[in-house]
DNA sequence: CATGCCGGGAT
DNA sequence: ATCCCGGCATG
């Protein structure tokens, strides 16, 4: 979501307002693009520059992306000027070749980690078994973010994750919310941290030499922070996604093929394991239709794709009452190794639940109500007596 | 018209 | 989640 958000939204405009954090990224992400940028800005004889700028500032947005929704925030505003001075500085002293790189990478640790926390994300709902991996809506934002800040180039990402992780309480807290790593911009440098406050201290020491007033703002300039919250939300398992995108975030490596090819493919191959969700969710809309007879045969009687563990909510209670009739039983034996599976099989091939309501014709299965006869009515089946389709003689 | 059941409301 | 019913489709 954020990255979506921030990707539309030029975050990198408000700079004036943002202070130094804002104004860094800024230029870290743009190289030299950056100078033609204050060059313009000081009212110099921009012809030359005016080119870049459109191009420039798409660049700027894509890159920039991930740093909005940081809480945190420079305490100090800085002034335009200085902001300018700075600019200046930075893209003079660093070379195109160290700024250019990688902008924004995915880091596999990352990636890793969230699967966890998703997991049981479980909500209320159709999809409750395993939304954790189906829902995150985000992960197609992360997609389109790699493929178009280009490569991902993971140099250097591996280096300090572990130890810098336990730097700074202050980095931690953003790192709660926006788990960035910062990369050092300095020529020839690009080293990572993850703590903000370890990387300024990086640079200080390091490259600014020493721990001036000066050179304690201007670290800022140095660095960049390569945020991983889009990748967090990235479903670490080959999950059954229905957002497109989701498969494309964890397999940044695997999927080769286009994008357009693999909403395709994902009918086909993918579809053996997410068409067995939309199955439980249809099945389960009503209890009285997930009950007995569908469960056993939805569970056992496809080992195709149902290796997985039904959630308890499938769990059907035990439906027909024991002072069913004989022939009660007798039909929900017939009903269990009847219907059941070819009706689970044509519903999953609908990937949706939505408008799948074709009627189909009345059955010639006799129902309860033929059966027992209104004046029967307490022995039909709930399904019947609720007016729903009948699950003890199903067409 | 009888029947089957979807869609949706009530609790 | 459970129960119920209006109303439509079908034969």
């Amino acid at each position: 979501m954020a990255a979506v958000r921030s990707r539309a939204g030029l975050d990198t405009i408000p700079m004036g307002t943002e202070g130094q954090d804002g104004l860094q990224s800024y230029m870290q992400c743009c190289g030299q693009e950056g100078v033609s940028m204050q060059k313009k800005m000081n009212s110099g004889p921009g012809i030359e520059w005016s080119a870049d700028v459109s191009a420039q500032q798409t660049n700027l947005s894509f890159s920039h992306s991930s740093r909005v929704d940081l809480p945190y925030r420079s305490p100090e505003s800085v002034e335009m000027d200085e902001i300018m001075a700075a600019m200046v500085l930075t893209s003079l002293s660093c070379s195109p070749v160290v700024q250019s790189p990688p902008q924004r990478d995915l880091l596999p640790g990352d990636m890793e980690c969230c699967g966890g926390e998703l997991s049981d994300s479980g909500s209320s709902g159709y999809w409750s078994w395993d939304h954790g991996s189906v829902s995150p809506a985000p992960s197609p934002s992360v997609t389109e973010m790699d493929r178009s800040s280009g490569q991902l180039t993971d140099e250097g990402l591996h280096m300090e994750l572990d130890q810098a992780a336990c730097e700074e309480p202050e980095a931690r807290r953003c790192k709660s919310l926006s788990r960035g790593a910062y990369r050092c911009l300095w020529p020839g440098c690009g080293k990572v941290l993850t703590s903000r406050v370890g990387m300024k201290r990086h640079i200080r020491i390091l490259h600014l030499g020493g721990g001036s007033e000066q050179s304690h703002r201007e670290e800022d300039f140095y660095y960049t922070e390569i945020s991983s919250e889009d990748e967090e939300t990235a479903p670490p398992s080959p999950a059954p996604s229905f957002s497109s995108g989701a498969w494309t975030s964890c397999s940044s490596t695997q999927s080769q093929s286009t994008p357009g090819h693999q909403d395709t493919s994902v009918q086909s191959t993918p579809l053996s394991q997410s068409a067995p969700s939309s199955v439980w969710q249809i099945h389960t809309e009503h209890l009285y239709q997930a009950c007995a007879p569908i469960q056993v045969t939805v569970s056992p009687g496809s080992p195709t794709f149902c290796t997985w563990s039904l959630p308890g909510g499938v769990q059907q209670k035990p439906q027909i009452p024991p002072s069913r009739s004989r022939s009660v039983s007798v039909g929900e034996q017939w009903l269990q190794r009847n219907s059941t599976p070819t009706r689970s099989q044509t519903m999953s091939a609908s990937p949706s639940r939505g408008h799948c309501s074709f009627r189909k014709g009345r059955g010639e299965a006799k129902k309860c109500r033929k059966v027992y006869g209104v004046e029967r009515r307490d022995q039909w089946c709930t399904a019947c007596r609720w007016k729903k389709a009948c699950q003890r003689f199903p067409d």
